[in-house]
DNA sequence: TTAATTCATACTATTATAGTAGGATTTCGA
DNA sequence: TCGAAATCCTACTATAATAGTATGAATTAA
Protein backbone atom coordinates (compact mmCIF):
# COMPACT_ATOMS: atom_id res chain seq x y z
CA UNK A 1 0.00 0.00 0.00
CA UNK A 2 1.28 3.47 -0.92
CA UNK A 3 0.10 6.52 1.34
CA UNK A 4 3.33 8.26 2.17
CA UNK A 5 4.34 11.39 3.67
CA UNK A 6 4.26 12.62 0.30
CA UNK A 7 0.38 11.94 0.10
CA UNK A 8 -0.08 13.29 3.83
CA UNK A 9 2.21 16.98 3.35
CA UNK A 10 -0.04 17.12 -0.06
CA UNK A 11 -3.75 16.83 1.75
CA UNK A 12 -2.33 19.14 4.42
CA UNK A 13 -0.48 21.64 2.65
CA UNK A 14 -3.89 21.52 0.74
CA UNK A 15 -5.35 22.13 3.90
CA UNK A 16 -3.26 24.98 4.75
CA UNK A 17 -4.61 27.13 1.06
CA UNK A 18 -8.24 26.49 1.56
CA UNK A 19 -7.65 28.28 5.27
CA UNK A 20 -6.29 31.11 3.73
CA UNK A 21 -8.73 30.75 0.74
CA UNK A 22 -9.16 34.52 -0.59
CA UNK A 23 -6.19 36.18 0.79
CA UNK A 24 -3.62 36.34 -2.19
CA UNK A 25 -1.40 33.65 -3.02
CA UNK A 26 -0.24 31.64 -0.13
CA UNK A 27 4.00 31.18 -0.51
CA UNK A 28 5.45 27.43 0.17
CA UNK A 29 7.72 29.06 2.89
CA UNK A 30 4.42 30.14 4.79
CA UNK A 31 3.32 26.54 4.44
CA UNK A 32 6.65 25.24 5.31
CA UNK A 33 6.87 27.25 8.77
CA UNK A 34 3.45 26.40 9.43
CA UNK A 35 3.05 22.61 8.52
CA UNK A 36 6.51 22.12 9.09
CA UNK A 37 7.45 20.37 5.79
CA UNK A 38 10.81 20.78 4.24
CA UNK A 39 10.72 24.06 1.31
CA UNK A 40 11.88 21.71 -1.36
CA UNK A 41 9.93 19.32 -0.69
CA UNK A 42 6.68 20.72 -0.82
CA UNK A 43 8.16 22.53 -3.76
CA UNK A 44 8.01 19.23 -5.54
CA UNK A 45 4.97 18.15 -4.14
CA UNK A 46 2.80 21.64 -5.78
CA UNK A 47 4.71 20.93 -8.82
CA UNK A 48 2.21 17.71 -9.00
CA UNK A 49 -0.60 19.93 -7.60
CA UNK A 50 -0.36 22.04 -10.47
CA UNK A 51 0.00 19.65 -13.15
CA UNK A 52 -3.29 18.12 -11.73
CA UNK A 53 -5.44 21.80 -12.06
CA UNK A 54 -5.84 21.54 -8.06
CA UNK A 55 -3.73 24.83 -7.69
CA UNK A 56 -2.86 28.21 -9.32
CA UNK A 57 1.22 29.34 -8.98
CA UNK A 58 1.76 32.83 -8.73
CA UNK A 59 5.50 33.96 -9.67
CA UNK A 60 7.59 36.10 -8.47
CA UNK A 61 7.91 38.13 -5.55
CA UNK A 62 4.75 38.13 -3.08
CA UNK A 63 3.69 35.00 -5.51
CA UNK A 64 2.42 31.55 -4.14
CA UNK A 65 -0.10 29.07 -4.94
CA UNK A 66 -3.84 29.49 -4.83
CA UNK A 67 -6.46 27.00 -5.04
CA UNK A 68 -7.96 26.49 -8.30
CA UNK A 69 -10.72 24.32 -7.10
CA UNK A 70 -13.10 25.08 -4.43
CA UNK A 71 -12.57 23.42 -1.29
CA UNK A 72 -16.11 21.97 -1.88
CA UNK A 73 -15.36 20.55 -5.21
CA UNK A 74 -11.88 18.79 -3.81
CA UNK A 75 -11.87 15.43 -3.20
CA UNK A 76 -8.91 13.96 -0.56
CA UNK A 77 -8.55 11.11 -3.39
CA UNK A 78 -7.90 13.89 -6.09
CA UNK A 79 -4.80 15.20 -4.11
CA UNK A 80 -3.52 11.95 -2.73
CA UNK A 81 -3.54 10.53 -6.23
CA UNK A 82 -2.03 13.85 -7.64
CA UNK A 83 1.18 13.01 -5.68
CA UNK A 84 1.33 9.21 -5.03
CA UNK A 85 0.97 6.86 -8.01
CA UNK A 86 -2.05 5.48 -6.62
CA UNK A 87 -3.94 3.24 -3.70
CA UNK A 88 -3.47 -0.44 -4.52
CA UNK A 89 -2.58 -2.99 -2.25
CA UNK A 90 -2.44 -5.48 -4.63
CA UNK A 91 0.96 -6.43 -6.50
CA UNK A 92 -0.96 -9.57 -8.53
CA UNK A 93 -2.58 -7.60 -11.03
CA UNK A 94 -0.03 -6.66 -13.68
CA UNK A 95 1.11 -10.26 -14.64
CA UNK A 96 3.82 -10.37 -12.64
CA UNK A 97 5.68 -13.96 -11.51
CA UNK A 98 5.25 -13.25 -7.88
CA UNK A 99 1.41 -12.78 -6.72
CA UNK A 100 -1.47 -14.54 -7.98
CA UNK A 101 -0.07 -16.31 -11.12
CA UNK A 102 -0.93 -19.44 -10.13
CA UNK A 103 -2.50 -21.64 -13.14
CA UNK A 104 -4.52 -24.01 -11.33
CA UNK A 105 -5.39 -21.95 -8.25
CA UNK A 106 -6.04 -18.17 -8.65
CA UNK A 107 -5.13 -16.05 -5.57
CA UNK A 108 -7.29 -17.00 -2.72
CA UNK A 109 -6.57 -13.39 -1.63
CA UNK A 110 -7.29 -11.26 -4.57
CA UNK A 111 -10.78 -10.46 -4.08
CA UNK A 112 -10.02 -9.86 -0.59
CA UNK A 113 -7.11 -6.91 -1.82
CA UNK A 114 -9.60 -5.81 -4.24
CA UNK A 115 -12.24 -5.12 -2.16
CA UNK A 116 -9.66 -3.01 0.38
CA UNK A 117 -8.44 -0.97 -3.02
CA UNK A 118 -12.32 0.00 -2.89
CA UNK A 119 -13.12 0.77 0.66
CA UNK A 120 -9.92 3.18 1.23
CA UNK A 121 -10.45 4.84 -2.14
CA UNK A 122 -14.22 5.52 -1.38
CA UNK A 123 -13.57 6.61 1.70
CA UNK A 124 -11.52 9.40 0.44
CA UNK A 125 -13.54 9.77 -2.55
CA UNK A 126 -16.45 11.06 0.22
CA UNK A 127 -14.23 13.32 2.20
CA UNK A 128 -13.43 16.55 0.63
CA UNK A 129 -11.36 19.36 1.36
CA UNK A 130 -13.66 21.80 2.90
CA UNK A 131 -14.54 18.64 5.44
CA UNK A 132 -11.37 19.13 7.12
CA UNK A 133 -11.26 23.26 7.55
CA UNK A 134 -14.78 23.01 9.39
CA UNK A 135 -12.53 22.36 12.40
CA UNK A 136 -13.06 19.92 15.35
CA UNK A 137 -15.93 18.43 13.22
CA UNK A 138 -16.64 14.75 12.46
CA UNK A 139 -16.05 13.70 9.20
CA UNK A 140 -18.83 12.02 7.48
CA UNK A 141 -18.26 8.81 7.14
CA UNK B 1 0.79 3.25 6.13
CA UNK B 2 1.86 -0.45 6.76
CA UNK B 3 0.26 -3.24 4.25
CA UNK B 4 3.09 -5.13 3.19
CA UNK B 5 3.75 -8.43 1.27
CA UNK B 6 4.20 -9.73 5.01
CA UNK B 7 1.00 -9.24 5.80
CA UNK B 8 -0.46 -10.22 2.53
CA UNK B 9 1.72 -13.57 2.03
CA UNK B 10 0.31 -14.07 6.33
CA UNK B 11 -3.50 -13.95 5.11
CA UNK B 12 -2.81 -15.70 1.79
CA UNK B 13 -0.77 -18.46 3.90
CA UNK B 14 -4.09 -18.45 6.27
CA UNK B 15 -6.65 -19.25 4.05
CA UNK B 16 -4.19 -22.12 2.46
CA UNK B 17 -4.18 -23.68 5.83
CA UNK B 18 -8.50 -22.83 6.38
CA UNK B 19 -8.49 -24.84 2.78
CA UNK B 20 -6.62 -27.89 3.95
CA UNK B 21 -8.33 -27.89 7.91
CA UNK B 22 -8.96 -31.21 8.83
CA UNK B 23 -6.38 -33.12 6.92
CA UNK B 24 -3.68 -33.02 9.40
CA UNK B 25 -0.71 -30.44 9.52
CA UNK B 26 0.29 -28.88 6.19
CA UNK B 27 4.13 -28.02 5.57
CA UNK B 28 5.77 -24.83 4.84
CA UNK B 29 6.90 -26.47 1.59
CA UNK B 30 3.73 -26.81 0.28
CA UNK B 31 2.37 -23.60 1.38
CA UNK B 32 5.24 -22.22 -0.04
CA UNK B 33 4.74 -23.81 -3.50
CA UNK B 34 1.38 -23.82 -3.91
CA UNK B 35 1.27 -19.80 -2.86
CA UNK B 36 4.27 -18.86 -4.87
CA UNK B 37 6.74 -17.53 -1.67
CA UNK B 38 9.88 -18.31 -0.11
CA UNK B 39 10.35 -20.75 2.21
CA UNK B 40 12.44 -18.96 4.23
CA UNK B 41 10.23 -16.07 4.63
CA UNK B 42 7.19 -17.91 5.23
CA UNK B 43 9.37 -19.52 8.43
CA UNK B 44 9.63 -16.19 9.73
CA UNK B 45 6.28 -15.54 9.39
CA UNK B 46 5.03 -17.94 10.78
CA UNK B 47 7.16 -17.66 13.53
CA UNK B 48 4.88 -14.92 14.59
CA UNK B 49 1.46 -16.11 13.79
CA UNK B 50 2.39 -18.99 16.37
CA UNK B 51 3.20 -16.26 18.64
CA UNK B 52 -0.30 -14.81 18.49
CA UNK B 53 -1.82 -18.20 18.39
CA UNK B 54 -3.05 -18.35 15.30
CA UNK B 55 -1.36 -21.84 14.24
CA UNK B 56 0.16 -24.58 15.91
CA UNK B 57 3.27 -26.55 15.18
CA UNK B 58 3.99 -30.06 14.58
CA UNK B 59 7.53 -30.32 14.55
CA UNK B 60 9.36 -33.32 12.82
CA UNK B 61 8.91 -35.20 9.52
CA UNK B 62 5.28 -34.87 8.28
CA UNK B 63 5.11 -32.31 10.08
CA UNK B 64 3.98 -28.49 9.35
CA UNK B 65 1.32 -26.53 10.64
CA UNK B 66 -2.56 -26.67 11.96
CA UNK B 67 -5.06 -23.80 12.48
CA UNK B 68 -5.25 -23.41 16.11
CA UNK B 69 -8.87 -21.38 15.68
CA UNK B 70 -11.60 -22.17 13.46
CA UNK B 71 -11.62 -20.15 10.55
CA UNK B 72 -15.07 -18.07 11.33
CA UNK B 73 -13.12 -17.11 14.48
CA UNK B 74 -10.44 -15.38 12.95
CA UNK B 75 -10.51 -12.08 11.71
CA UNK B 76 -8.21 -10.66 8.97
CA UNK B 77 -6.79 -8.24 11.44
CA UNK B 78 -5.89 -10.81 13.81
CA UNK B 79 -3.57 -11.78 11.00
CA UNK B 80 -2.53 -8.55 9.46
CA UNK B 81 -1.81 -7.15 13.37
CA UNK B 82 0.23 -10.30 14.05
CA UNK B 83 3.13 -10.18 11.20
CA UNK B 84 2.99 -6.54 10.89
CA UNK B 85 3.45 -4.07 13.27
CA UNK B 86 0.53 -1.53 12.94
CA UNK B 87 -2.24 -0.33 10.67
CA UNK B 88 -1.22 3.64 11.02
CA UNK B 89 -1.49 6.10 8.77
CA UNK B 90 -0.16 8.43 11.35
CA UNK B 91 3.63 9.56 12.41
CA UNK B 92 2.14 12.33 14.38
CA UNK B 93 0.60 10.54 17.39
CA UNK B 94 3.63 9.65 19.20
CA UNK B 95 5.53 13.27 20.25
CA UNK B 96 7.92 13.35 17.34
CA UNK B 97 9.35 16.42 15.83
CA UNK B 98 8.14 16.26 12.44
CA UNK B 99 4.42 15.85 12.20
CA UNK B 100 1.37 18.04 14.16
CA UNK B 101 3.58 19.37 16.43
CA UNK B 102 2.71 22.95 15.95
CA UNK B 103 1.66 24.48 18.93
CA UNK B 104 -0.67 26.49 18.05
CA UNK B 105 -2.73 25.25 15.20
CA UNK B 106 -2.63 21.65 15.60
CA UNK B 107 -2.66 19.19 12.66
CA UNK B 108 -5.58 20.32 10.35
CA UNK B 109 -5.75 16.70 8.92
CA UNK B 110 -5.01 14.52 12.17
CA UNK B 111 -8.93 14.03 12.48
CA UNK B 112 -8.60 12.74 8.71
CA UNK B 113 -6.05 10.16 9.52
CA UNK B 114 -7.30 9.09 12.51
CA UNK B 115 -10.53 7.93 10.44
CA UNK B 116 -8.72 6.69 8.08
CA UNK B 117 -7.02 3.88 10.21
CA UNK B 118 -10.81 3.35 11.67
CA UNK B 119 -12.07 2.86 8.24
CA UNK B 120 -9.31 0.21 7.26
CA UNK B 121 -9.35 -1.64 10.33
CA UNK B 122 -13.16 -2.42 10.79
CA UNK B 123 -13.01 -3.71 6.94
CA UNK B 124 -10.00 -6.32 8.53
CA UNK B 125 -12.31 -6.24 11.74
CA UNK B 126 -15.53 -7.22 10.03
CA UNK B 127 -14.03 -9.97 7.79
CA UNK B 128 -13.08 -13.47 8.73
CA UNK B 129 -10.61 -16.34 7.56
CA UNK B 130 -13.83 -18.43 6.24
CA UNK B 131 -15.28 -15.77 4.05
CA UNK B 132 -11.62 -15.81 2.19
CA UNK B 133 -12.63 -19.74 1.73
CA UNK B 134 -15.91 -19.60 0.09
CA UNK B 135 -14.83 -18.98 -2.95
CA UNK B 136 -15.67 -16.86 -5.66
CA UNK B 137 -18.12 -14.95 -3.29
CA UNK B 138 -18.49 -11.12 -2.54
CA UNK B 139 -16.64 -10.55 0.88
CA UNK B 140 -19.71 -9.02 3.19
CA UNK B 141 -19.17 -5.31 3.40
C1' DT C 1 19.45 -43.32 10.77
C1' DT C 2 17.86 -40.44 7.38
C1' DA C 3 14.92 -37.26 5.46
C1' DA C 4 11.64 -33.88 6.33
C1' DT C 5 10.36 -30.59 8.88
C1' DT C 6 10.21 -26.55 12.35
C1' DC C 7 13.10 -23.29 14.94
C1' DA C 8 16.47 -19.53 15.38
C1' DT C 9 19.45 -15.97 14.10
C1' DA C 10 22.28 -13.28 11.38
C1' DC C 11 23.22 -11.26 7.17
C1' DT C 12 22.18 -8.65 2.63
C1' DA C 13 20.43 -6.74 -1.90
C1' DT C 14 17.18 -3.78 -3.53
C1' DT C 15 14.12 -0.21 -3.50
C1' DA C 16 11.49 3.68 -2.15
C1' DT C 17 11.03 7.42 0.65
C1' DA C 18 12.20 11.63 2.03
C1' DG C 19 14.68 14.56 1.52
C1' DT C 20 19.08 18.01 -0.09
C1' DA C 21 21.52 20.87 -3.37
C1' DG C 22 22.07 24.15 -6.70
C1' DG C 23 20.70 26.96 -9.80
C1' DA C 24 17.48 29.31 -13.31
C1' DT C 25 13.50 32.19 -13.95
C1' DT C 26 9.97 35.48 -12.82
C1' DT C 27 8.08 39.56 -10.63
C1' DC C 28 6.99 42.87 -6.86
C1' DG C 29 8.35 46.95 -4.73
C1' DA C 30 11.63 50.39 -3.14
C1' DT D 1 16.78 49.57 -12.06
C1' DC D 2 17.87 46.26 -8.78
C1' DG D 3 17.42 43.14 -5.14
C1' DA D 4 14.70 40.08 -2.67
C1' DA D 5 11.20 36.80 -2.74
C1' DA D 6 9.16 33.61 -4.82
C1' DT D 7 8.28 29.58 -8.26
C1' DC D 8 10.44 26.29 -11.39
C1' DC D 9 13.60 22.51 -12.67
C1' DT D 10 16.68 18.68 -12.30
C1' DA D 11 19.96 15.90 -10.31
C1' DC D 12 21.79 13.80 -6.43
C1' DT D 13 21.78 11.14 -1.81
C1' DA D 14 21.14 9.28 3.04
C1' DT D 15 18.35 6.36 5.43
C1' DA D 16 15.43 2.81 6.41
C1' DA D 17 12.42 -0.78 5.41
C1' DT D 18 11.21 -4.60 2.79
C1' DA D 19 11.91 -8.81 1.22
C1' DG D 20 14.38 -11.80 1.18
C1' DT D 21 19.15 -15.38 1.78
C1' DA D 22 22.02 -18.24 4.32
C1' DT D 23 23.25 -21.31 7.71
C1' DG D 24 22.69 -24.37 10.94
C1' DA D 25 20.41 -26.59 15.06
C1' DA D 26 16.60 -29.33 16.97
C1' DT D 27 12.90 -32.52 16.41
C1' DT D 28 10.44 -36.54 14.79
C1' DA D 29 8.15 -39.97 11.49
C1' DA D 30 9.30 -43.81 8.84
Amino acid sequence: MKLTTKGRYAVMAMADLALFKGKGPVSLTDISLRQNISLAYLEQIFIKLKQENLVKSVRGAKGGYVLEVSPEEIKISNIISAVDEEIKTLNCKKESKKGCNNKSSKCITHNLWDQLDQHINSFFEKVKLQDLVKKNQTLNK
